[in-house]
DNA sequence: CCAGATTATTGACCGCGGTCAACATAGGGG
DNA sequence: CCCCTATGTTGACCGCGGTCAATAATCTGG
């Protein structure tokens, strides 16, 4: 018979998750390390892995919340009414994705569910992001000839591309705005006449 | 005076190589450990680091000579002439990075040049990719509205995301290419009218 | 052929994520 | 109240990538 979770447990659980959070708000995700984290919370290493099951665990969760914070603005808005309004509304969500590499890097890692049941909080705000997106893009003034569902496919497809791309060659959010944004106006507004049936 | 690198310098780079891309052959990217390298070149774990700034590094070679090999193939066929042409060209490049999860993050994590001096093989693989793409891509069958280079980074930003999700998702092949088919579908022969100006 | 300067190699060592058998601390009947 | 069992916690230990001062091998000019 399974028994419940003793208060205990949970309070530690609580306690590492705030010293993790008061970390990374002072030296940011990549510095964060699992020792600092249990001398902080004044538990041993092995406390933490019976709590987390790895350190991409704790970052999932860590990043997942940021994540989720900013679809809430996101969800604020309107529905979407021009390809500058969908840029600008997506803007705080790509930059917080390329604020750190290795949030990229975590956050690529853990997009997809690994398994159907272990699904992280990242690939849950995913799934989100996208209900949202596709959301606010039906009835937009975009292409009919796809459904909002791809529509909403191709932004995220171009969303990484672009975030990637500007971690690499270390431009601000300037460029990563601009690149999206002719991205996205050849996505969602194609200019083409389909004068030949290919 | 800068002096030559002597020939014992290089054997054990090639040396170290070859037995990397055994170990690989065997028993795939994700299993290889230095000390296997070391152990099967003979010789210490700092010579491996004298040789290769770090791990990733060997990887960085590895796969991007696989890719290019990949390249070679790709560049055999003619230009572009259909969607599923598309597809059907750049499948095997995908299979590879598909087939390990190891492997498309380290394709993702060194996808772009970190400095402007230290381009490794993959960063330079994409270029050609890039390349290789554009010159196809001119005169195909497809929209007008937008450049080839514009419609070659779509491609590429969809190729990444179905590999991305074909990992995540565990299925094979055949989903990577079907969602890859009708991504490019909408991407490279929209069907719209441009009845509004938007 | 030798001496000094460069380059190549070595292996003990470190940092850090992760494991696990042993131990501590709760609850819940009898 | 005590014992039993499930749950929580501990810290020594491991694997593996990466470092570096010391040593060996090689080259070059005299």
């Amino acid at each position: 018979m399974a028994r419940a979770k003793q208060l205990r447990s949970v309070k530690t659980r609580e306690r590492l998750l705030g010293c993790a959070r008061e970390i990374v708000s002072d030296s940011g995700f990549a510095d964060l390390r699992v020792e600092q984290v249990v001398t902080a919370g004044g538990v041993a290493k092995g406390t933490f892995f019976a709590h987390f099951s790895d350190k991409d665990a704790l970052m999932d969760i860590l990043i997942g919340e940021r994540v989720d914070a900013l679809l809430d603005d996101l969800d604020a808005v309107g529905g979407f009414r021009s390809i500058a309004h969908v840029v600008e509304s997506i803007m705080p969500l790509l930059s917080f994705l390329s604020s750190e590499r290795y949030v990229f890097d975590i956050f690529l890692r853990l997009s997809g569910a690994l398994a159907v049941e272990k699904v992280g909080a990242i690939a849950k705000a995913i799934c989100r992001y996208d209900r949202i997106l596709v959301q606010k893009l039906k009835g937009g003034p975009f292409r009919q000839d796809i459904s909002a569902e791809l529509q909403s496919e191709g932004i995220q497809a171009f969303s990484v591309s672009s975030v990637a791309l500007s971690l690499c060659t270390e431009h601000g959010d300037k460029t990563l705005r601009d690149r999206l944004a002719i991205q996205l106006q050849a996505w969602l507004s194609p200019k083409q006449m389909p004068d030949r049936d290919m």
